[in-house]
Parts: C-alpha cells; sequence; structure tokens
DNA sequence: CTATGCGCCCAAAGCGCTTTGATAAGCCGC
DNA sequence: GCGGCTTATCAAAGCGCTTTGGGCGCATAG
C-alpha cells in the first residue's frame, strides 16, 4: 500500500491524504479522521526511503561501532545504552543505524554515512583524550553528541561524561576514612579519557592526604576478567600488599575476587575493593546489598540523556554545545571494611 | 556532491557516471576510470535513500529489540552478536537499522518495518517456544532468519541453532563420568526456546544412566550473577547438597561461584560446575586454563553465519529454507573435578 | 555503396513521497 | 451582485538515483 493507492481509495489527492496524516491545517478535521482510519485499515505507512528523499531528513541517527576483525573486544556497556538512546529514538520516530566497521575503517565510515546522507547525526562512543572524529564530523557538518569527552579537544562540543574524576576521588577517599593507604589501581586502557580521568581522581585524592603516588600500583589495561585476576594476584602475592583495590568496572572487580579468595583472603575483610558499576542491567550488583562498593551511574540513563541531547542539536543546528555532567553515587556494599594490620 | 554535480564536472550524462560507478559494461573503460578517479576526489557516494527509492532494494537489515520501558534485562551477548552480523552486513554493503521498542510493540515493529519497506529482512533474536513473530515474517513476506529455533513451529524456516540439548547432555555425562549423581540444573528462563532444550538434554542424559531426575534440583529464571548466587547458596545450605551445577551462562556461573566460596567450599573440589560459555570477547572465561569447564560456542561466529544466510535468502527469496546445527565444544576447565564423599 | 552490428553514450521516465502554487467553492459585507 | 477572504482540495514539480529505450558513429560484411 503506497500514498498514491491510498489516495485513489480514499478518492482524494496524493496531496491531501499527505497533509491530513501529517498534521497539516489545511484540511478539514472531517477528512483527516477518514484518511487515518483508512490508513490505518489498509495498514499505511509512508515508505521511509521516499519521505527521506522528499524532506531531505534521514530520521536515522548513526552509530559507528569499531571492532577488530579477529577477538578484540566488544564493549560490554553497548546493550545497555542502545536500550537508552533506542527507546528515545523510538519515541521521536528516528531510526538508528549501526556500522560495525574494522577499527581502521572508522573514520571512512563517518564519511560514508554523511556522504550517502544517510543520517542526520551520530552519537560518539568512547572518546580517545585525543580524538580526531570530532574534528572530522565539524568539518563534514554532520550533528554530533560525545558520550564522554575528549580531554585535548579545544574547541566547543557537545557531550554528556560521568565525572570520573570525583568518582574515583571520592572512591579512593572512602576507602583512606577506612585506613587504608596502600590502594592499588586497576585502571581501563589510560588512552581513553574516562580512564585518564580516574586515574586523576585517584591521584589527587592520595597526593591531598598526603600519601605519595606509587606508579608500581597502577595497572591499566582491556577491563576483564582476567586483567583483574592477574592483576590482583600478582598485587597480593607481593611483601607489602595493597590493602585495597580501586576497580575499573563489574567485570574487572570479578577477576580481583577471584583472585583474593584463591588466596585464601576475604574480599571486604583482608582485601577492600571499590569498582566502577554501570549499573548493567544483565550484571546487577547484587540485590539489596550490593555485593561490590562502587561508584555507580546508568549507562542506561546516560544513552537517553544523549539522545534527546543528539536530537535537540539536530533540531537546532545554530543551538551552541550542551554539555552535562553526572555524579556517580557512591554505594557501600560487602567488598569493603577497615584497615587492618 | 551528487550524481548531477559530477556528471557535470565529467561532462557526461547522469546515465553514464552511474553505470561506470555500477560497474556495467555498457561504459568503456577508460570512462569508467575517469568517472571513478573523480568520484573518489569529490567523495561522492550516491545518496542512500535515492539509491534505495530506484531501485526498490532498502540495502539494509533490521534488528527489532525488545526492551522493558523500566529495568528489564538487556541480552549481554547482543554486543558480540551484533559484531559478528555487522561485519558481514558491512562486508555486503548493508546498513543494519535497529528497532528498540517495549514489548507490547515488538510485533508492531516488525509490522512497521514492512510497511515502510525501510529493510529488506529482520533477523530475528531469542526465539521463544512457540514464536507469533514467525508467522507474522511469514504474513509480511518479510525474508527472515532465526538465532535459535522455536520448537513448536511447525512451518519451515530458516534457522540457526547451537545444540543445546547435546551440549547439556555431554555436560551432564561429563559430570556423571566424575561420579557425580546430585547435579543442579541453574537454567535460563524455560519460555525461551534454548532453555527448555538445555533442561531436556540434561533430563535425557540422568535418565540414560537411571538417575531419577529431582524436580527440586532445577531451578529456571533470568541468567543474573544474582540468581546463580542465591540459587546456589540455597541448593548448599541443603543437607544433601548437589555434588555439581550445570549453569546456564557464564555470568550465572560466576554467582554460582560467589555462593561456593562464601560458604567456604572450593568449586572443582568440592563443587563442580559447569556453564554454557557464549564466548563473549569482554567475558574472557580465563587465557590459558579455563576457569570454568564450560560448553562453548562463540555467538559472534553464530551472527556471521546467520547474517550470510539472511542476505543469500534476500537475494533468492525462492529458495528453500536453510538450517544449521552448530555443535558447542565442551572445554575443561578449573571449575570441575571428581566427586568426593 | 549500403546494410548490419556493436560500442559508447544520452534523454527521460519512474521510484513514493512532500510541498509549492493554483483553483474552486462558500461566505461575508456593502 | 460583486470583490475579497477563508477553507478545502488538487496538479505538478522535485528530491537523487537507476534503468529503459533509443541514437550516433564507426567498423565489418554483403
Amino acid at each position: 500500500m503506497n500514498l498514491k493507492e491510498l489516495s485513489e481509495i480514499l478518492g482524494l489527492s496524493q496531496t491531501t491524504v499527505s497533509r491530513a496524516l501529517n498534521g497539516y491545517p489545511e484540511v478539514s478535521e472531517a477528512t483527516r479522521l477518514r484518511v487515518q482510519q483508512m490508513a490505518r485499515e489498509n495498514n499505511y505507512s509512508p515508505n521511509a526511503r521516499a519521505r527521506g528523499l522528499a524532506t531531505g531528513r534521514a530520521s536515522a541517527i548513526g552509530h559507528v561501532i569499531p571492532i577488530g576483525q579477529r577477538h578484540e573486544m566488544v564493549n560490554p556497556i553497548f546493550g545497555d545504552f542502545i536500550a537508552g538512546v533506542g527507546e528515545v529514538y523510538a519515541r521521536e520516530g528516528f531510526d538508528l543505524i549501526m556500522s560495525v566497521v574494522s577499527a581502521e575503517e572508522e573514520m571512512n565510515a563517518y564519511s560514508n554515512l554523511s556522504a550517502r546522507s544517510s543520517v542526520d547525526g551520530v552519537l560518539l562512543h568512547a572518546p580517545l583524550m585525543t580524538d580526531p572524529r570530532i574534528a572530522l564530523l565539524r568539518d563534514l557538518k554532520m550533528p554530533f553528541v560525545v558520550h564522554g569527552r575528549a580531554s585535548n579537544e579545544e574547541q566547543p562540543y557537545s557531550w554528556l561524561d560521568v565525572n570520573n574524576t570525583s568518582a574515583f576521588r571520592r572512591a579512593t577517599n572512602f576507602l583512606m576514612d577506612l585506613g587504608h593507604t596502600r590502594i592499588a589501581l586497576v585502571n581501563g586502557l589510560e588512552t581513553m579519557d574516562f580512564a585518564f580521568r580516574r586515574r586523576e581522581g585517584y591521584v589527587a585524592a592520595l597526593t591531598e592526604r598526603g600519601i605519595g603516588i606509587d606508579p608500581d600500583l597502577m595497572r591499566s589495561d582491556e577491563m576483564t576478567e582476567d586483567f583483574g585476576y592477574h592483576t590482583a594476584k600478582e598485587f597480593l602475592a607481593r611483601d607489602v600488599a595493597p590493602s585495597a583495590i580501586l576497580a575499573a568496572s563489574m567485570i574487572c572487580a570479578f577477576g580481583i575476587r577471584r583472585a583474593i579468595e584463591e588466596r585464601g583472603l576475604a574480599m571486604g575483610k583482608d582485601v577492600s575493593v571499590v569498582t566502577f558499576d554501570d549499573d548493567l542491567s544483565y550484571l546487577a550488583n547484587g540485590q539489596n546489598v550490593p555485593i561490590f562498593t562502587a561508584t555507580r551511574s546508568s549507562v542506561r540513563t546516560a544513552g537517553v540523556r544523549l539522545a534527546e541531547m543528539l536530537l535537540r542539536q539536530i533540531q537546532n543546528p545554530n543551538a551552541p554545545p550542551e554539555t552535562e555532567l553526572l555524579e556517580a553515587e557512591l554505594i557501600a556494599g560487602q567488598s569493603t571494611g577497615p584497615y587492618k594490620d
């Protein structure tokens, strides 16, 4: 069923039918109702591509997901984040177009989306400290918002970020308040902006209390269970082992717990652990009492806010960039306890 | 830059330029090269919507993701699966359109994709034993393939599935070979086809060896860490506790391990655990020695195969449905050991 | 020398929609 | 009874591409 057929059934012109369905005032309420009724009966929806061609709008948002050809990691927050943005897109009548590309092809993918004009805007994931995608999108005049920040970017742009620095500063303070002084950091890859900022928060908190920084208590890598396990195992095997560990993600923290328990120690008694918790739906941090003491910030909520921000940017391309900084909650769980000698 | 502008620059007609770029033979190699060159220089790519309108093909695949408005679970395999399918789509020049909708809207979402003809086919996730989506898509004459199977569906359709029954049968046999007889099952929701089949494999293996089925050793729910933890905790508190547990996912298994260790027992010695492992990139089952003994089947590979299958169906709509059954590997890890009294 | 075929290229139609500009009908006031 | 407004509708252009149905020039065959 297309517009022509529908209008023939109704004995109206395509113009009138189109206007009736799109809510234009130049059509009487009586006919509008009749048209809507008939459209529903015949299960008519305008062809997305034809409408796009005619309006010049794609009514679609692009997400580019770079992935290694072999076994590079897919971001575990992906699903929940998409749930957040997707909810908004659906509500506002936008499609979500996902481009999965190899890492080398990523820049190209943006140019392509632009050249084929298949999207009205894009959402940028996982910014690096210095991120060339931002300049590219500016050049392409493609509306965009960033999930996170690129610290070294000088020009203004729209972003939403968790306050990673303050989250890890507070977590570190929390541990120091419990008497811990040898606190290790099991961080994400520090080319990633969020990881860099978390380290800054950790370093700042220690420094403020006059505790020296021990570079050998800081590790940084992809946030896998295994990375958490091996790093913690190595830490705990030392003569002077850290009494507390700050972890970059729940998955990491699972690995850390494995190392702790394998060594016959008890998490929350012998070794304290605080983790960042993205509040993933499939990885709840316990039910009533959280397993891990954590700095928590919902990645799904972040998705919702970012999508709304992006749609505003698209609607109003000349508006100045928006920014939003979310504070993570610090929730106390069973994985931390006072320092004991 | 559009086709008209490009052809004006070249002093050729739009026809010729289009044909040159699309590899038609009616154009001399010399001009083809010149056209390609100029297209590259000017960063020209045909407008996706215009091309789609003209050809009648969308060059896009739809994935509908049903999600509760509040906190319903996002499937953890989502990211890796998308990585698999996306790789194929990108290679073959297809877009991936994702519709995130509330559960009630799911059927509608398919009708909509069809009515707006915004995709050439769809990929069905997480089939139920009796799944109405299959009949709907058939009615809509929309090409589709299913990741998994719907056991109660009678008409043929294209699917790819892991042999869940044999995987859990083998896992159960593996445990029985180690001397275990009280084996618990911590299963996914049994309205889901895969969970139902896994239980069948488990039941069959026990029955074959003449071990009675104890309904009280079987639990079924959303596969969260917490579900694993609480279920295992309850099991282990019994007078005659199971000596082995079969888990539906790594995340579940993490929870089971937590319960085991919390009780002062050792996984792989006091209690054996076997889990299904989807081989998720962010949730590797250890590095060299697997943490968990597991039945493993890569969900990313499944994505690749399904995408290829779907594209074949689209290319050749009259071909009979294809099906493919993948066997999971049974890999031995540290979480299992012989039964001890 | 004309007929045939082939290689290369083009004009124009059409995909299904939105939107501009026009038109017919009805109503008002004077 | 007529000009001027509003209201309700329509025809047609145009979005950027693909594709059909020629057409022109040149070589080869008759």
